[in-house]
DNA sequence: AAACGAAACTAACAGTTGTTAGTTAACATG
DNA sequence: CATGTTAACTAACAACTGTTAGTTTCGTTT
């Protein structure tokens, strides 16, 4: 277990303080100060405030990334991808909890990376989109408007970062096992 | 038809520059830019920049709760009830979609009126629990977390400020009727 | 014509912003 | 002991922040 540099240890702070005011709203000082030190002291250890956000947010986005090329690229059918994918956002998200807070509500403060996270989000959903096409091809799900059925799910998957540290005590295989329950067959009785 | 006032209108485009980069990020020089006039002249007409947050919030919070107060005193049946949120989310949605964004990111930027949005926001959802309590009671639903349910489910609702501009000509009436198909019927064939 | 109100303007404010430069103290390496 | 590195510090910067005060412009009402 190889213990956090000064760097990651700020670039993790600062993360927390995003998610709980948002980027643009989070100073310098007061990331400094929750880190103990002056705010000129951070220039130590990180280049500039966009470039700790742009750390979470590509790392974050290039680990959606790879997770979806193996799922892709395997020779599953669409509800065993499907539940694979969820398996990676609670996976992620859980282990990434501030992060994703900036992953979903930032990405427009990226300035210079900006054009390589929409690359990287528009692939991400072309891959989903044509996972569920198969699905609908083969006769595994219903032919509904695709477009809904990826909005509808891909938006749960991206918000369990606000949910899952509401439970306490939760177990993560369960969360994805009713999440892959409800989000392919519904509440429907 | 009465036409929009000075103060409407600022507020109008508040919201839009709110939702593009995030209340924070907006400043009231931006603002006025976007208006064709100085920032200064913006205070003839509001109070503060915060005061125009609390206005777009707040009125769609307690159009939120006026809504769910009329659905949850009624006599229908859980899904009946169900599909009405969704009616309710669609419609709020779509004649808002820059205020909503303000909701669900900024609601933390509030000040004097954070107390009062948390309880009506806590208050929504106790009612939406209660609704899904009483469905699986009933048996009308499966017996499966009704907290990931709703989770799953409002958290779908809440992001369609985000989808519905994406799509151009759509049909509200057909958003809700698949929407409703979708979260309450899943997409296992 | 005079007075008024609405809505714009200019100028300025006090505080905050991200960031740089230069310095110092503690500690490890030669 | 001398040296170098790390990570903190103080001081300062130029730009930007929300907002106020006081003034001007102009169409409407008296």
């Amino acid at each position: 277990m190889k213990s956090e540099t000064r760097q990651e240890e700020i670039i993790r702070v600062a993360a927390k303080l995003f998610k709980e005011k948002g980027y643009s709203a989070v100073t310098m000082r007061d990331l400094a100060k929750v880190m103990g030190i002056k705010a000129a002291s951070l220039y130590n250890h990180i280049k500039s405030k966009q470039d700790i956000l742009k750390t979470i947010i590509i790392s974050l986005a290039e680990e959606f990334t790879e997770g979806m090329q193996l799922i892709q690229s395997s020779n599953d059918n669409c509800i065993d991808k499907l539940n694979k994918i969820i398996e990676l956002h609670v996976k992620i998200s859980s282990q990434n909890i501030y992060g994703m807070a900036s992953l979903n509500n930032d990405w427009m403060h990226l300035e210079e990376k900006l054009g390589y996270y929409q690359k990287l989000r528009s692939d991400y959903e072309n891959d989903f989109r044509s996972i569920l096409n198969a699905g609908i091809a083969s006769g595994e799900i219903v032919n509904v408007k695709p477009d809904v059925m990826m909005f509808s799910i891909l938006t749960t998957l991206r918000s369990l970062y606000i949910w899952i540290p509401k439970k306490d005590d939760i177990d993560l295989n369960d969360l994805t096992n009713t999440l892959s329950h409800i989000l392919i067959n519904g509440i429907n009785k």
